[in-house]
DNA sequence: GTCTATAAGATGATAGAC
DNA sequence: GTCTATCATCTTATAGAC
């Protein structure tokens, strides 16, 4: 049995999906290493024995581990529907429910800490883009899979991705689910101008 | 006369810009007050007795600020073009432009402090939505103008600032100008849809 | 693997002279 | 208005017992 429970795991997993909540609130300098381990309910020791590159090290797991689990909510919501436009804007609901009951918290798990990564924390920044071209690889599939070329299922889906996490920003900052649901219908609207007919 | 070159700025506008800069590229736990005072060519003293709230009254300062220089280039991208779809094209070309230039350092001047603020900040967080507000108004008006019905030119200046934030985050973490101007092409065509036929 | 205590340095903020 | 020196605290990281 595979358990998804976070008082089942091991303290490495847990000091590894930790940092990634707590990452995707504050991003990486807002999050004390020590706090992180509190809610872990870890130790230094333990955090320095798995990760011996430090904070660092942890942050470019938390960046992997909150790689898989928005690739998980993308496909949930990207299967809701055959029609990639109807998708999409599925996709924006479920993403404007999860953000209001989080309190506006539990946006994009990478977008701070990859901001504050530029030209600082190389490796960070690279597991940063990693998970962009994870989730934009997602959405292009799903719309190779309804007749875009590849030209388009590429481009469409940078944007896509791109407009969901701005939309999610602007959610966030300004507590309002509007944002991401008038996104939605935009992102619906600009890809059934390039899904082919299909009768 | 009105100079803008930042030597012969006061100590306090001086201050208010570097702060804006650094945090533009950061954050804002990512820039330490010390570095930023020594930046400026000023000193703690200064700094606390231009802002007796430290370093958060000065992060709200210093965002106002970025708000008014990213809307005299919202400004200027849109007033390249009559037609808006064409203009907001021509914006992505800017923005692309000056990110690389600035070695995809210089994105949106809030996007980082803005996420670290949520539910941390109360004023810096509303300085920054304040910000984006100032921006999506400029939008706004430019569809207006172009005969776009008031909820569609609300509605679309919204995304278009969303997916111009989300692109430019993409491409400072890729380090690549094609989000941006693949957004802009789909900003295009999106904004293209609405516009009445012209003749 | 886990734990506590501590080191070594950075951080935001203040005091008080000028 | 400006400056330096200093404070109290926090931060990451390590040491060494268990």
């Amino acid at each position: 049995m595979t358990t998804t429970t976070t008082a089942a795991l091991g303290t490495r997993d847990r000091l590894i999906s930790t940092a990634s909540r707590l990452m995707q609130h504050g991003g990486y300098e807002s999050t004390p290493i020590k706090q992180l381990v509190k809610e872990a309910g870890a130790t230094m020791g333990s955090l320095y024995h798995f990760f011996p590159g430090g904070k660092q090290e942890l942050a470019v797991a938390a960046i992997a581990y909150g790689d898989e689990e928005f690739a998980e909510l993308l496909r949930t919501g990207l299967a809701l529907h055959a029609d990639p436009a109807e998708a999409v804007g599925a996709l924006t609901e479920l993403l404007a429910e999860a953000l209001e009951e989080s309190m506006w918290r539990d946006g994009c798990p990478v977008t701070a800490t990859a901001l504050e990564s530029v030209g600082r924390m190389p490796e960070v920044q690279a597991a940063c883009a990693a998970a962009y071209a994870n989730w934009e690889r997602l959405v292009e599939e799903k719309l190779l899979a309804c007749g875009l070329s590849e030209e388009d299922s590429r481009d469409l889906a940078m944007t896509v991705l791109n407009t969901l996490g701005g939309a999610e920003t602007a959610a966030q900052v300004g507590q309002s689910r509007t944002p991401l649901l008038v996104a939605g219908r935009h992102l619906s609207r600009l890809i059934a101008s390039y899904v082919p007919a299909s009768d």
